[in-house]
DNA sequence: TAGAGGATTGAT
DNA sequence: TCAATCCTCTAC
């Protein structure tokens, strides 16, 4: 079942970052579906200095993060990668949630022949490359998450606390302080994890 | 309008 | 450890 636009809509975004962990990522594109269940994830607040929205500012990048949420925040980092973020809380209210990896689950073939590889190995571990095996790019910036071609789904798995593991988030070290906060969320032993 | 740098990755 | 690569943001 998609997860419903209310999943989105609250405000505690490192819940949300939680909770997210054993969902569903699937995008259809040529009929065909391809996707997994997430594995690892960032949460990001306009409160603190990681966010692309602290201190509410908004630019033409980030407008999207400031809609309600329940869409995707997709941009180019490092002019080559696309990272694809969950819009959460209310309009006005600018907090993201990156995924950073996925256990692969459907589209196998789809996904190695867009990442130009024979084998599946880690195929979908690490946010920039989740996104190219999925064929996500800019198009998508804006899209709902519960559409046709790109939507969140609960695949009725429960995860206990003892199996969601906490730290620092990755590659934020202009943050400051704020790069320490405990905000990056995995399963614990996952292989699918970025390095 | 110029210049710096980035929520990464894979090769060396 | 380092280059790839280009868009975004800031400062002038």
């Amino acid at each position: 079942m998609k997860l419903e636009q209310s999943f989105y809509q609250r405000r505690d975004v490192t819940r949300i970052a939680r909770e997210l962990l054993g969902k569903g990522l699937f995008t259809r594109q040529g009929g065909k579906t391809s996707g997994g269940i997430i594995v690892e994830t960032e949460a990001y607040s306009n409160t603190e200095r990681g966010c692309h929205a602290y201190q509410n500012r908004m630019t033409n990048r980030n407008e999207i993060m400031f809609g309600e949420g329940g869409h995707a925040y997709v941009y180019l980092c490092y002019g080559i990668h696309n990272l694809f973020n969950v819009v959460t809380n209310g309009e006005g209210e600018a907090d993201a949630v990156l995924i950073r990896a996925l256990e692969p689950v459907e589209g196998l073939q789809l996904m190695k022949a867009r990442m130009k590889v024979k084998n599946d190995n880690r195929i979908t571990s690490g946010p920039g490359k989740l996104t190219k095996a999925l064929g996500i790019d800019r198009r998508l910036n804006g899209q709902p998450l519960w559409s046709r071609d790109l939507w969140l789904e609960d695949l009725g798995s429960r995860i206990g606390k003892d199996q969601i593991v906490m730290s620092a988030r990755i590659g934020i070290d202009y943050a400051g302080s704020d790069a320490l906060l405990p905000w990056r969320f995995t399963l614990r032993d996952n292989l699918w994890i970025s390095k």
